[in-house]
DNA sequence: TATCCTTTGTCAAGCAAAAGTCCAATGCCT
DNA sequence: AGGCATTGGACTTTTGCTTGACAAAGGATA
């Protein structure tokens, strides 16, 4: 196939980038080696037009050209921007079992898009889509465990900054034998950010012992994420001896949750996106 | 790698801040250190970004910036930096249940300390004292989650940063049933400090899904932590179909495996702290 | 209510760094 | 031959830094 490559006026007329700037975007940052005709004049492929396009773009959102030229660098050729791209980027990377380009996916996810953006667009989708295919048998055990791996530690990273305390503090617990956490954990990071502390107990957590700590800490609210059937069981137990507490209030989420079983329980029940949820809990406030 | 790093217009368009301002907040109120290019221009992380639109809401809620940022930045100032200092402070702050006290000493460990000694002089004894106490019936089950979860967190964090790869490819897992990951975690963190490049399956990984995953991956060795009973006899299972397999070396380590085990099962046994462990790891690569 | 102080965002001046543009001499391409 | 390209350097513009000033708001006090 013989690659059509442009001259550096043609490039120029593409991307909007003057002949000059590229020349010396070249010389001094090293973005671009175009191919030399035998004369010495520069010859570009689609993939320049590419690179340059996102650097474009990246000036444009307020990057100085220095910095951009070296995310390119870093995230190899990809520079995704668009959030389907981004999903569908590391959807392939997952299937590919290409260790490296999950770990570009992931960092370009966190770094370009604003954080709700990245667990609404990408994160969940993604972990929804390993979810089915792991069901299908299309994806293995091992890959599903290597890509959760490293979305938490991804969200992990997000939780180490200490933040003030605005709304008071919330603890969060997986129900005793829940050991999905990774739904929580972005619950935890998104409460974060609207100004609660947050205490995140992770899975196979006791429903007894997180409503003790919740009282120790003088917790506003506790939130529960319920994902299996048996839990709905074990949460009926113990909330029945804990129910009168004052002060706290109970919060369920989870596939396996319903406004009735909520209902019964006394408790409130939560649903929908990150941003709703974190909505309805705020209006929680102790009152 | 440095992380990507904005320039004071790229924070301003995603925070919607002025420079002046962000040049203001941080003079007046020290709520932000960014660092310097050589030119002495900022250079903000993403935790910066957090910190910004963290202020942006609250002021958004009608807090002053002062008061706003006096709560961003509430977090204690012991600055200890002696191993066996922190190790107490972060006990005494877990007895307590004093969740800032918890977050601002684990912050000081790892900023202060070299990692390896982060990791085995600190990180690693209040862990076996929270194992202690919490069978002693000294700590709730709610504490050592809170505990774990944090200490989870600042650990992963450590993860996220890609690194190149100069011994070759770890895969690592919790056996079957084994929930208990943080010792793999600062196994990995170490390993990859040491130049490896490392696929953390976490806990409960089937043997054979890990042992696959190795192999597509073209890993060098697959690490197994083995802490409970049960585990040995699957992998015992496990292995028998596959220790024929050529190229990696598979390793085991943890309480419930003892040399005969590893020779029985034609495997390699590591036992030591983080650094020795390491050590013996490093003299495995592929022959 | 009038007065005063504090807090906070914005702006300006002068300088430095980074990035874009221009120039001149020379050489390619058709 | 005539229009483009190349290189290296000089030059201009834009962005950023620091210090400091200033005015609009908030809050306290008389």
């Amino acid at each position: 196939m013989p690659e059509l490559l442009l001259n550096i006026t043609a490039i120029s007329r593409r991307t909007g980038i003057a002949p000059d700037t590229l020349r010396k975007w070249e010389q001094r940052y090293g973005v671009l080696r175009p191919e030399r005709t035998a004369g010495g004049q520069r010859r570009y492929s689609e993939t320049d037009v590419q690179r340059v396009e996102w650097l474009r773009d990246r000036i444009a959102e307020g990057w100085r050209i220095g910095e951009a030229s070296r995310m390119l660098d870093e995230s190899g050729s990809m520079a995704l921007d668009d959030p389907t791209e981004l999903c569908n980027a590391l959807i392939k990377a997952i299937r590919d079992v290409d260790v490296n380009a999950i770990s570009s996916a992931l960092d370009q996810t966190f770094a370009v898009l604003p954080l709700s953006q990245a667990l609404d667009c990408v994160i969940s989708p993604v972990l929804c889509w390993a979810g089915d295919a792991w069901h299908k048998g299309e994806l293995s055990v091992g890959q599903e465990h290597a890509v959760s791996a490293r979305v938490r530690n991804h969200l992990a990273a997000l939780m180490v900054q200490s933040t003030g305390n605005v709304r008071g503090m919330a603890v969060l617990a997986c129900g005793p034998g829940e050991y999905h956490d990774i739904g929580l954990l972005m619950l935890a990071i998104s409460l974060r950010k609207d100004g609660w502390q947050v205490e995140n107990l992770g899975p196979d957590t006791p429903v007894d012992t997180a409503i003790e700590l919740a009282h120790r800490v003088n917790a506003t609210i506790l939130c529960f994420s319920v994902a299996l059937e048996t839990s709905v069981e074990r949460l009926r137990e113990s909330l029945a001896s804990f129910n009168a507490v004052t002060g706290i209030k109970i919060v369920v989420g989870g596939a396996s949750v319903t406004p009735a079983i909520a209902r019964e329980f006394g408790v409130t029940y939560v649903i929908g996106s990150l941003d709703e949820t974190v909505a309805q809990l705020r209006l929680l406030k102790r009152t």
